[in-house]
DNA sequence: GAATTGTGAGCGCTCACAATT
DNA sequence: GAATTGTGAGCGCTCACAATT
């Protein structure tokens, strides 16, 4: 049998080897790697050569194990393809390499208290510097374990112990309702998530107070579950209601859901029965017809979650050092008009 | 001033500390930490009820110092918030839990040689043992950076240095055609991704063949930019063409466009023209009509990409210890048939 | 004095081996 | 002999400080 060979064969030089390669002390490299000012140019410029020589490229195990940081954040989410999800991890990576910070990512499959907690554990001592957790549902987050590090949650309900940043899920529903009542609706039925979703609950909320303060009736909602599919089956019910002349969903798929089945009934939309979504995903756009929605920044949720969490860590970039009371942040929705809302038909 | 804290306060406690309370060395703690079968029952339950106790949490940075393994994955992503990228990066972030693996994921902006290759070099020293790239355009990846570590790619080119896992587009694109020939048209329009993209390409090679080997005519390709909007300005022109009764679209998204379009110019949708999409997004299913589509099974695809990696990573879960040889898996694609096919109008 | 470079130690683990039951 | 536990060292870096120009 051949020797086996070593099982990790270390990939690369270290400090050690350019030092001995520029006849300098290892601090001196070590200096150069993280842009240190106090070294003479001509010194930095040799090192900088012997480095690219090498190869070499900091062992990034070893400045976390030695400084405590590990320039690298960590992501808790629900169902990364959901659309708003994907959306808004996408803008905490770029946010995050645009200050030279990874991410690590960990996917739980359900939201509940248990699987966020452990996410979380198995992240703290990881190699994360500071936690963003998106989610939505369960206890509130304070409740769920003890923050050995910063951390910062996309979540609707504000906290006295963390930082959050959330879309205005309540105007939001006040948005959609004022625009349908303002084209003349006597009601706006609503299309809302699960029962123990906290946005959900709030853009109902919305939603209700909007209808009662214009003095319209508040019909019974009905529930979906988020998906298209659940707007499709809801929808049905929906359609067979002639006093139904315009519904708002809370969120764009289960919108497309209730348009399909208003189609199949054989009412116009938006002749017939307007349609109002929530999310503002892209392929709001081109459904048929294309979707009034309540827009939301997707974009803008991440990049305040990342600049809230780094606010946070000492000596990271946007760090003033100081103590940073925790903040809650609510984020601006906007309605983008577009052909699935008209007037009511005339009697 | 008061004394400035320590910059790092140890987050908790170390192998040492527990290893103090028990009364034994670290080594056996780090062995109860490790799972080694190799203690005895009752040692075990002392050192685990004194990491309860003290809330110990194994410090990673110095695990992967030590050991030089990082249980961590690197996934370098283009635009996460695309409905593909992101069902795959679900299933490769959960394929990865399962095994005790976390993954630290990229998204470069653009899918450039140059800002691939930046990314693959700023994570191979990060803190992961291998690196899944999802990528499909571009120069083929073998010629982008010298591989320290196992590196396995999505891509629909096969490589003798790498393994690849893809889907079969090729044959994707065979199967809509031959489901729209069968059904009576004469030939099949195509809308083809960007020019540079090779999946796209293997797509419209996979239409081009069956429209061949079928003797019917091969119509011009006309080009999105997998967007929505690109479909519906794409399909504003075949809409005008009343040769066209069937279109192929290289995604959902672009088909959304194209029936929208389509809608616009008083050309129903199956009956006067016939579209077939790509990929089986979770809304083609409520479409207007519900969307006939190319399915993939982009969950498969995330799981034999963290498969393939860790067989090549020593010492991992899964992986056999004995060198890999690089294949290029392809995965098969099926027909969703629902209602946006029919037979051409008669004439 | 300021600017630049160096020294010794140790972060928390796991390796290879040794010693004990 | 097998099963269990322990010892000493070092992974590659950066800390606090000291020494040199």
């Amino acid at each position: 049998m051949p020797p086996r060979e070593s099982r990790t064969s270390r990939p690369g030089p270290s400090i050690t080897d350019v030092a001995r390669h520029v006849g300098l002390s290892q601090q001196t490299v070590s200096r150069v790697a993280n842009g240190a000012s106090n070294v003479r140019p001509e010194t930095r410029d040799r090192v900088l050569a012997a480095m690219t020589e090498l190869g070499y490229v900091p062992n990034q195990a070893a400045r976390a194990l030695r400084s405590g940081t590990f320039a690298s954040i960590g992501l808790i989410a629900h169902r990364l393809s959901r659309t708003g999800e994907s959306r808004i991890a996408e803008a905490v990576v770029d946010g995050a390499r645009d200050v030279g910070y990874t991410v690590t990512l960990v996917d739980v499959e359900e939201p509940d208290d248990e699987r966020v907690a452990d996410a979380a554990r198995r992240l703290t001592n990881q190699a994360v510097d500071g936690l963003i957790i998106l989610r939505a549902e369960g206890t509130p987050p304070e409740f769920l374990f003890p923050a050995r590090i910063p951390v910062v949650v996309a979540d609707s309900r504000p906290s006295p112990h963390y930082t959050t940043v959330t879309v205005d899920d309540f105007g939001g529903g006040a948005l959609a309702v004022d625009h349908l009542l303002g084209l003349g609706h006597r009601t706006v039925h609503h299309v809302g998530g699960p029962a123990d979703s906290v946005p959900g609950l709030l853009r109902e909320r919305g939603w209700r107070a909007a209808l009662t303060a214009a003095g319209a009736p508040v019909p019974a909602v009905v529930r979906g579950d988020w998906t298209a599919r659940s707007g499709l089956e809801v929808g049905t019910r929906l359609a067979q209601d002639p006093t139904v002349t315009a519904v708002w969903c809370a969120n764009d798929e289960m919108a497309a859901g209730v348009m399909l089945s208003l189609h199949r009934a054989g009412r116009r939309v938006p002749h017939d029965v307007s349609v109002v979504g929530f999310d503002g995903i892209e392929l709001a756009e081109v459904l048929y017809p294309p979707l009034t929605t309540v827009n939301l920044d997707f974009d803008a949720v991440g990049r305040h979650l990342v600049a809230a969490l780094l606010a946070q860590i000492p000596g990271a970039p946007g760090s003033g050092g100081d103590e940073v009371p925790p903040r809650n942040q609510v984020l601006p929705v906007g309605l983008l008009e577009r052909e699935s809302t008209a007037p009511p038909p005339l009697r």
